[in-house]
DNA sequence: AATGCGGGGTG
DNA sequence: CACCCAGCATT
């Protein structure tokens, strides 16, 4: 494929990225590791969110070893609220195997960065164009939407093998000299000007060659089917604090949904029963008295929240920890809003 | 290819 | 409410 016009289309793009590009925290710096953090936070994230915790993070990790050192429990607390957690493990276990497979040395290829854990195709490829200024190709749903206005590319993007198209795409048209410029200015026209709706095509560097907006309609594209279906889960959140003010924690296991995250004990309506509970845990409730309700939703499910608030004998099982402890847990974000409530009304000791 | 995995912003 | 967002791992 041979598109028309590609050396004024990377000089164009590329320009007013070097113009018009925001300031942000990882933009001062073209250190492999710090690129590495700041691309696996932004990771289905947005850039408002991102910045407070990037800041945060590299004062506690400055480097790669600090934060191959640090406790996960630690490290999550860093991650807390910004989701997919995952991503915070999956990148510790990555600066683990740098530091025993590459001598502390992010690769600076392709073949070796993508088996870092967590590194897929996307953040390997921006890894290597943003701190290497490798021209490789790094495609996320930004990219896709750019280029599929300016070169009418009417493949459903849901698909999985449509990434393909704009990989291919991308090794044609990136800058060989500007590759950190040109594949960041893709993902900041997309971020500024050409966006899901209503994009700002007249202030659009490359509008002229532009399919879509030659054609009139670039809201049209990019082509995305799929709709998911949200599944419903109904539970009562129990904060159960004893006669010394401690208050009744559990920790999540280890995979799945929120792994290894801090939780006051959750009952499933239909499932869990409170005699079941209280005879686990050896408690007697002297009183209970209802906190929140409310529904938080994730990307595939719906949490419907009962909490309650409530006075127990003191007990040998299970972990009771003080409002000091608690603090420093990492916890969902339906539980820290639960705690807010307690600390707000103060309804625990102190 | 399909699914699981968070949370917040926007119209 | 629906849709979107600097995706990846697992199956």
């Amino acid at each position: 494929m041979n598109y028309p016009y590609v050396t004024e289309f990377r000089q164009s793009l590329v320009e007013w990225f070097n113009v018009e590009k925001r300031d942000l925290p990882w933009r001062h710096t073209t250190d492999p590791y710090q690129i590495w953090v700041s691309e696996v936070m932004l990771q289905q994230t947005r850039v408002d969110t991102v910045i407070p915790y990037y800041n945060r993070f590299m004062e506690s990790f400055p480097t790669l070893e600090l934060l191959a050192e640090a406790p996960q429990e630690y490290l999550l607390k860093h991650w807390e609220g910004l989701g997919y957690y995952s991503r915070a493990r999956n990148l510790q276990a990555g600066v683990r195997e740098v530091l025993e497979n590459y001598g502390g040395v992010v690769p600076n290829n392709r073949h070796e960065i993508s088996k870092l854990k967590g590194v897929g195709p996307y953040t390997a490829g921006a890894i290597l164009s943003i701190a290497y200024n490798k021209p490789e190709h790094a495609v996320d749903g930004n990219v896709m939407r750019v280029l599929s206005r300016v070169l009418n590319i009417h493949d459903d993007i849901a698909v999985p093998k449509t990434k393909k198209i704009f990989e291919a795409a991308v090794e044609e048209l990136i800058d060989p000299e500007n590759a950190s410029s040109f594949n960041q200015g893709l993902m900041e026209l997309g971020a500024l000007i050409c966006t899901p709706t209503s994009p700002k095509c007249l202030l659009c560097p490359v509008r002229e060659y532009c399919t879509a907006f030659n054609k009139g309609e670039p809201e049209k594209l990019p082509i995305k089917s799929k709709k998911v279906k949200m599944k419903h889960i109904t539970y009562d959140v129990l904060v159960c604090e004893d006669d010394k003010g401690r208050i009744l924690m559990e920790k999540r296991p280890a995979e799945g949904l929120l792994a290894n995250l801090w939780q006051f004990p959750m009952l499933e309506h239909g499932k869990d029963s409170i005699d079941t509970f209280s005879n686990d845990y050896a408690i007697k409730v002297q009183s209970q008295q209802a906190l929140l309700t409310f529904k938080h939703v994730f990307s595939h499910l719906t949490w419907h929240i009962n909490s309650y608030f409530m006075k127990c004998d003191s007990t040998v099982k299970g972990e009771w920890l003080t409002p000091e402890q608690i603090e420093l847990l990492p916890m969902p974000v339906p539980m820290l809003k639960i705690w807010q409530e307690i600390k707000t009304k103060s309804y625990c000791l102190k």
